[in-house]
DNA sequence: CAAACAGTTGAACATCTGTTCAATCGTTTG
DNA sequence: CAAACGATTGAACAGATGTTCAACTGTTTG
């Protein structure tokens, strides 16, 4: 019960530093990280969620979006500004309005992973 | 330019009723989008993410993970505690020690399409 | 060209979130 | 059984985040 290097044991006190050591080789970049943290974070907001749920099977304006969520339409514009800076929505413009679709698929498998892990 | 059912238009003040109608219908219930929501902020913070890829290949006690992400033990424990109630990591105890390891696969491939998205 | 309107933006405010610190629990070990 | 130590917890504080409000841009249309 001491010092097994692959076996996930440590001491503390006494850190089992191979261990760690190892495990830091193996860390992706730190900015890796970041950049995957930041991308769910968008992702993590019911707001935003509920945006790229209505305008999945349908391109919608900013206004429509509004009324469907129930919501001003410069929160909703503020969100979907969030989302197009993460490459998650693209838009048109016609006339005076603005219409955003999802940018990829990526999203999509994303979030039908995660339904599986919530149970859904 | 007036009334397509199918394309995504609306005249805002008279919002585009039918298209929001249809999308309303087949919007996930708000229970569904604040658990996914709720999923998603979890993977969205640096310091989480770098737990789940430490513990990947290794499980880990909450020591040695404050040692390689040079976090206090506290810390560790806090954030990982959020990962167990979202049943992201599981653990094991052994004497004093507390090993955890990634609860499943799901977020393996959440990660991994996320990483195709940021394109790493 | 002026009014109307979709959309965007920045500041302000309230809320949420992550880390620190100190105290505590539980197991081990001398 | 008392000291040591890994881990957890709650309170507190600081920083991040989302919505509101008001002002503004740009396009359309009478």
């Amino acid at each position: 019960m001491a010092k097994n290097v692959i076996a996930p044991i440590c001491e503390c006190e006494e850190i089992h530093r191979d261990v760690v050591k190892v495990a830091k080789e193996e860390m992706p970049d730190m900015e890796t990280l970041y950049d995957l943290a930041d991308f769910f974070k968008i992702l993590g907001d019911s707001t935003r969620m509920s945006i790229l749920f209505a305008i999945d099977k349908r391109p919608m304006c900013v206004c429509d979006i509004a009324d469907l969520l129930g919501m001003t339409r410069s929160a909703v514009s503020h969100q979907i500004k969030t989302l197009r800076q993460a490459s998650l929505v693209t838009y048109r413009k016609s006339g005076k309005n603005v219409i955003y679709r999802l940018a990829d698929d990526h999203v999509r498998d994303i979030i039908e992973t995660a339904l599986l892990h919530i149970g859904e």
